[in-house]
DNA sequence: TTAGTATTTAGATATTTGTCTAAATATCTA
DNA sequence: TAGATATTTAGACAAATATCTAAATACTAA
C-alpha cells in the first residue's frame, strides 16, 4: 500500500497512468509526451512498475508499458472502506 | 487531486484516517496513539485538513477531528476510471 | 489575572524525492 | 563487427518532506 500511494503521489506518474488507459505505449513515446528527459521518465516508470501499477514487455528495441488494472481493484477497496454508506453500495 | 494524493502518501496519515473511521477524536487522543510528538501529529492533521480529508471543530480546549467522507467519493471515482471493465460496474 | 491543559506555529535538520547529465546496456541493421 | 536507436543506470544536486524542540495561542478554572 505504501509503494502504491507513493507512486500515485506525482502528477507526471498519474498522467502516465491516464495515458496508458487509452493504449499501451513504449517508454520513448511516453517520454515524448512530457517536457522532461527520458531518464526522468524512465525513473517514473520504474516507480510505477515497483508499485505494480504497470507492467512492461520488451519487443525488440522497444519496451511497451501497459496498465496492471488488478492493482486498482485493491486500492478502490481501500477507499470504499471509508464510504460504507455511499451510493456505491446502496445502488448499482 | 494533488493535495489529496500528497496527504495520502504517508502511513501515519492513513492510520489517522483509519482511526477516524471508528470515531471522532481530539488532536491529543490521536497523538497519544503514535510514537511521535504532538507537533508532528498536528502537522499531519493540518495536511489532512488541507486535503479536505478531515474537518475539525473546537469544543472548549479540545479540537475534534472527523472524516470528511465526501472527498472519498471523488477519489474513488478517479480510480474507477481505470477499472471500466471491473465487476464494480457489471454487477452490484 | 494567574496557572494549567490542549493545540498549533516557527525554525532547524536529516531524509527523501524529482530532475538533470553522462555513461552503460540491449537490440536492430548494414 | 560497427553504427544507430531505445532504454536504463549511476551519480549529483536542489527542492520537498517528516520530524524534533521551543515558543506561541486558545481555552478553563481558580
Amino acid at each position: 500500500m505504501n509503494a502504491l500511494f507513493k507512486a500515485l503521489n506525482d502528477t507526471t506518474r498519474r498522467d502516465i497512468l491516464e495515458m496508458l488507459r487509452e493504449s499501451d505505449m513504449t517508454a520513448g513515446d511516453i517520454a515524448d509526451k512530457f517536457d522532461m528527459t527520458k531518464p526522468s521518465i524512465s525513473h517514473h516508470l520504474s516507480i510505477l512498475k515497483h508499485a505494480d501499477l504497470v507492467i512492461n514487455i520488451r519487443k525488440g528495441q522497444f519496451i511497451y508499458y501497459s496498465l496492471n488494472t488488478t492493482v486498482f481493484d485493491d486500492i478502490v477497496k481501500w477507499f470504499l472502506k471509508f464510504n460504507s454508506n455511499s451510493s456505491e453500495h446502496e445502488n448499482n
